[in-house]
DNA sequence: CTTATTCATCGTCATGTGACGATGATAGCG
DNA sequence: CGCTATCATCGTCACATGACGATGAATAAG
């Protein structure tokens, strides 16, 4: 399956909780492979990105449409973007002078919908994947992209 | 340390981003629900909390064990675990002098494994969850806690 | 009873992080 | 050809966060 060790070893931003210059060689590999995940968490670990997230399951949105949503400055949002763009969550689709963000990654909908899962496991339940994007199947929590979001687009 | 305060705002009235005095009435009650999301991301987003829950899937460790084995200092390590315990992934089993962690929720291990195919799709490919946890079906990712990590306390 | 071990908590310090405004580049629009 | 809108980036500021050592409580051991 993941058959994977060091891959991660290459990431070239390393910088999210600090890094201290390894202090112990048992530690190092292991270490140095949780460097994506914790990534990847750090991404959803905000009230903003996690918002844009939900936001952005329902249809592409442009900065300025995020920006009017969310109650934040423009470049906020755009930071909160690049952040989630960084972490290969979310992809930019520039047309025109706007600039259309989508989740790029489906999957994201299932870690989600299993984030739910344990939430409600520690007694908070609360519902972080839309309902049309629970009723697939057990790995069925894709965003049914097709012709819905690239409509937006005016051509 | 400072985490304590993640628990305290189970008010509706946000204040994870910064506290706007109220810009929204659409967005203010669902972003509220996002808070427990919010900490649950934030849990997993430091690397030393992710490596003691990868630590805490093979058996039960003591403070002092997670102490020698992350290379952390002892109150580093104590706060991680409050941090944890705080949102509900960990549980303290106090014994004797000492204070036995194991992880409380099953489904946690179902998250890493579903990040795990967030990570492989956004291209970086890791291994969160060990492979005795990954066995199983859907739902059976749980680290075959019985009478092994029972054994480890001196009774 | 005295001592040692384990652990939670407190106080402090350095750094990371999110918020904002300002600025410049790009691209539609009149 | 200007003008405006959109957005990414930069610099700054306030605060959250993780690191550590020190301290005290609880408990096992001598």
């Amino acid at each position: 399956m993941t058959m994977n060790k060091l891959f991660a070893d290459a990431v070239p931003g390393e910088s999210v909780t600090g890094d201290p210059p390894m202090v112990d060689p048992v530690e190092a590999r292991p270490r140095a492979a949780h460097h994506a995940a914790v990534l990847l968490f750090h991404s959803l670990s905000d009230s903003a990105r996690l918002e844009i997230i939900k936001l952005l399951s329902d249809r592409e949105r442009r900065v300025v449409d995020l920006t009017d949503e969310l109650g934040l400055a423009q470049s906020t949002v755009s930071a909160h973007l690049a952040c989630l763009r960084s972490a290969g969550l979310v992809e930019a689709h520039p047309h025109g002078r706007s600039t259309y963000y989508a989740v790029a990654v489906p999957e994201l909908w299932e870690l989600l919908a299993t984030a739910e899962t344990v939430l409600a496991a520690t007694g908070s339940p609360v519902s972080l994947c839309p309902e049309h994007h629970r009723a697939g199947p057990v790995g069925g929590c894709e965003p049914t992209r097709s012709a819905e979001e690239t409509s937006v687009r005016a051509h």
